[in-house]
DNA sequence: AATATTCTTGACATATTTTGACCTTCATGC
DNA sequence: GCATGAAGGTCAAAATATGTCAAGAATATT
């Protein structure tokens, strides 16, 4: 069973192939008639599904002929990648947000299953030997994976 | 006596036959329920079963329309290429032990030069992690280093 | 027989989706 | 200017998934 939040990003996903176009402009009641829902559940789809980490830019404006413009980031150079990078590991990510950061980049293309797959092992390892050789509370173990994630993104970007 | 989990993992595995998918989608409460246990227990079985160590990757995402995707990236004809594994990960290696085989794997294209910039970037974070938060001596860093890569590329000797 | 490891269970915690009531912003006509 | 109406935004509740953790039971190892 597909949600109504997949369809309707699914939906965005096609206007955007279908322009070949990097950029796509909404009306957030249009759209909401068009899947029969409430227009605030448009502004849900956009804050989980159409977000920096997934390559997304959202831009809106409120009042007499307002619209959602919905732009499709395009990393060009090594410059772009490592800001880029730097946007989306911000802070400290829990396992659970590394993983889905890891799914994003892969179904974006960045990295491949085997780099994703290498990465978890390795992350899983590191984890284990920082609890049982060290017995580092969970925090300080999500600060040293963070930063292990950060650099190893930062060192891809740039070949 | 098979145990839950054995049987468990069996019809994970079963169905990913079935489907001849390299993929498939569950709802946790629902195979609980085939099994009648607890619902908990499935996570006990993805967690010792489909590891990206034994080549999968599980993704998963909670509340409505919550699921757990089971991907496979495993294929056949493993038990040489695990053989060989041990044979060139023999012992502790010194970093720079570690560097020269990773080349070696590069040059005989196991490795992409993506994968060792990541791995070569993996290890010296985590030495300077191990000699800075915990000042580790050498021959306890390299053991780290050395069973860390032998992870790797046991997972990789798989896909 | 003692110890260590793995398995099973259940209480509790956390995350996602959907909806609706209420708030803010802006172009336009007067 | 400024009132008005037409946009989009925010927030919280309810429903519905999965995740975590620890204790006890079952098995394996020494």
């Amino acid at each position: 069973m597909e949600s109504l939040t997949e369809k309707i990003e699914k939906y965005i996903r096609s206007l955007l192939e279908a322009n070949s176009a990097d950029e796509i402009i909404l009306r957030r009641k249009e759209l909401a008639n068009v899947f029969g829902c409430v227009p605030s559940q448009i502004n849900y789809v956009l804050q989980s599904r159409f977000t920096p980490e997934r390559g997304f830019i959202v831009e809106s404006q409120r009042g007499g002929n307002g619209y959602i413009r919905i732009i499709r980031v395009c990393l060009s150079g090594v410059e772009d990648r490592l800001n880029h990078i730097e946007e989306i590991v911000d802070g400290v990510m829990t396992p659970q947000e590394t993983r889905r950061l890891l799914k994003n980049l892969e179904e974006r293309e960045l990295l491949t299953l085997r780099e994703r797959t290498m990465l978890e092992v390795i992350l899983r390892f590191v984890d284990e030997v920082l609890v049982s050789f060290f017995d580092l509370p969970a925090y300080r173990r999500d600060e040293i994976n963070t930063e292990l994630v950060r650099r190893v993104l930062k060192s891809l970007a740039i070949i």
